[in-house]
DNA sequence: TGCAAGCAAATTGTATCCAATTGACGAAAA
DNA sequence: TTTTCGTCAATTGGATACAATTTGCTTGCA
């Protein structure tokens, strides 16, 4: 799906979602539609297709007449996007292992480098950058319909890091990130796949998504934050 | 995700794409946004929102200044898409073989049953009905995101269907749902997922998806359709 | 003091209006 | 006859204006 076209209005989605996913946007914060308009000096028509964008992306929720915020996804949608998460990203592990394009490692490791450039700098770029990897990965399928899927799900997961994770330090996945890389050269499909699952496993895992009983401060943070609207 | 709110944009966005998968939108047909909108009593606006969820969902594509038409999947994007559904289908399989709700039987027999009742009669309607029956499997897991994603490719399926099927009659489909619903009660998982892999191996079939050299008559009636607009 | 009703402000939902871009048709020249 | 250029119609891209709905605040009454 090329939407490479709607130049306004993919600007200030693409914007947007970067700084959703950088925190820039806090999870909760509102998100009116005609703040957004003048701060990127459009109308509110392009931020409110923007927005329906970012809804459909599950990245905000509108309530009507309420407006928009960014979402806040629950520990139980947290676990749906990564139950998908872990489907997709093992099929597209699988399809490079039979069809990995012939320019496919460089640029690979081209993102490696880059991810370690930033290693340890910048906490919300670092998140970007390590799910940005997970995208190549699925760009490099030649399937356009998985690649769109697996980038939503990275970026929701993305969001649902900034949530609950712990520590945002994503140092220890740039080491996977190689190993994925080497297992799928030497065409291991099953290493490379438990690799990917240990990886996901960790990132969810990191986000304290594992249901054990929440702690009076983390429920109450919710509860709390839905009163300050 | 709940989208039972827009009511407005909703309603035409749904009946469009209803007509677009019951086939009285037929692959390549224009679809103006005025002409949209008067047809359905409402303002371009509303028609456009329509438009630009149709074009997210892969049914429709738009050209800079040049309008919306109903999408004409390559053969290789209905391989994407195919690609794509047999992976999420399959997890779909696993999830229910773990937890199916308990209502979940009943509902699935019911649905099968609505399918025999048209079987044979009305061919669209039971294009629908069967691809229906895959959404509904999918949001018996309980998962939203994977229901959704499962919708969309169910759904594009649909029109790959009707744009490649050399017939549309899918009676032998039912059947096969049949026994995917007594596999699943059964908790044979691994013949759940054969049957269903095997069905859908079947639809896709029935799709002449397989690259074997295109007929010169399917190749010229391809581009027939591009001189006549 | 507490509650309820009503009013005002803010925000979205929808429609209409202007501008820009693209494709088509036709005319003129090679 | 063919090709190219120019004008025109059609259609979308984007903005503004108006209507509807919700929220929160104020005021009055018990």
């Amino acid at each position: 799906m090329n939407e490479n076209k709607n130049t306004l209005t993919n600007a200030v989605h693409d914007l947007l979602r970067k700084a959703i996913i950088e925190q820039a946007l806090k999870p909760g914060m509102r998100l009116p539609e005609d703040t957004v308009g003048e701060q990127f000096g459009v109308s509110r028509t392009i931020a409110r297709h923007a927005l329906v964008r970012l809804e459909n992306e599950g990245l905000v929720i509108t309530r009507r007449n309420r407006g928009a915020c960014v979402a806040e996804p629950s520990r139980e949608e947290a676990e749906h996007v990564f139950e998908v998460r872990r489907c997709l990203e093992t099929e597209v592990i699988r399809l490079l292992c039979k069809r990995m394009p012939k320019s496919g490692y460089e640029s690979l490791e081209a993102h490696v480098r880059s991810e370690e450039n930033v290693k340890g700098k910048d906490g919300p770029v670092s998140i970007r950058l390590a799910g940005e990897f997970h995208i190549l990965l699925a760009e490099l399928t030649g399937n356009e319909v998985l690649a769109r899927y697996v980038s939503e799900v990275v970026i929701r997961g993305s969001l649902i890091m900034s949530l609950y994770a712990r520590n945002h330090s994503s140092d220890c996945a740039v080491d996977e990130h190689s190993q994925i890389i080497e297992a799928i050269r030497a065409g291991d499909e099953q290493r490379a796949i438990e690799i990917m699952e240990h990886h996901l496993g960790a990132v969810a895992g990191r986000a304290e998504l594992t249901s054990k009983p929440d702690s009076i401060q983390s429920i109450l943070s919710q509860y709390g934050k839905e009163l300050s609207l």
